[in-house]
DNA sequence: GCTGAAAGATCACGCAG
DNA sequence: CTGCGTGATCTTTCAGC
């Protein structure tokens, strides 16, 4: 799972654009597409790429409405739980435990605000949440560029 | 910007794979593979479809550590102003305007704990900023499934 | 939606470090 | 032994109609 020079740059290739030919990347890099695709094969079943997807405007698909909801939890509950408890839901697009007074801080996308409130309160219904505090988007600044290879 | 139910389809198989063929995509919605292609060249130049991209393992980049950060900003900040301070930080994959307490909440990714200290300063050094309040990633239970096509 | 020419993907093989 | 390049072949793309 060691990515050397070649390999971010082939990852930096297919991030920018997925549908890139292996002949593209080859070119940019300096190595010939079978190089490139052999490259992409063993990236893909390292998983260190995990697949190729279409960025879309959520607003075309009916997703208007966004929101942070940060979850309080009674004592004794495992991330575990909380993970298998809202992967059921599919508003809910991103999930974490963090530190902080909350435990716990979800992402959500709906249709609208009364949307929004319906899956806070389907969240808010599971036995382990003791409270909720939630915060809708007003607008968004920056909606996650695809990450860059190089940290620096 | 409007689209039927064959639009549909189409991205969610772009979502599901970018790299997949347009025959693949036509054979699985019962269209042939260059009527698939005008319908995704048409959601790319009306903006529907924004582009293909590579999901990638961050830890496989050297992101380890992800950080939410709250700021509380003073008085008359406008978002615009919030936006262009904090898309010059490479670290900052998502930024909005949120209502509640804070003004506007950050997820920024990083290589370590250090490094995201660091960009939590960089960022409480921006003049409008009056504080700041983050929470660090503890683990991450759901990560961005891309949206699925229909919101029900 | 179909067809045909051009471009890309993919494989086996040979070669270098 | 691992990794790259080459060339043959098959598939896909894409601009006609």
């Amino acid at each position: 799972m060691e990515l050397d020079t070649l390999d971010r740059a082939i990852v930096g290739a297919l991030i920018e654009d997925a549908r890139s030919t292996y002949a593209e990347i080859g070119q940019r890099i300096g190595l010939s597409a079978p190089a490139v695709k052999r490259r992409v094969d063993r990236l893909l079943s390292t998983g260190a790429i995990t697949g190729f997807t279409a960025r879309v405007e959520p607003s075309a698909l009916g997703w208007t409405t966004e929101a942070y909801v940060e979850l309080f939890c009674r004592g004794k509950t495992s991330p575990a739980e909380i993970g298998t408890a809202v992967a059921r839901l599919p508003e809910v697009i991103s999930a974490c435990t963090i530190t902080g007074e909350a435990d716990a801080l979800l992402h959500i996308r709906a249709k609208d605000v009364r949307h929004v409130e319906q899956v806070i309160e389907r969240v808010a219904a599971e036995p382990f949440v003791v409270r909720t505090k939630s915060a809708i988007v007003l607008s968004r600044l920056i909606d996650d560029p695809p990450l860059a290879p190089h940290p620096a």
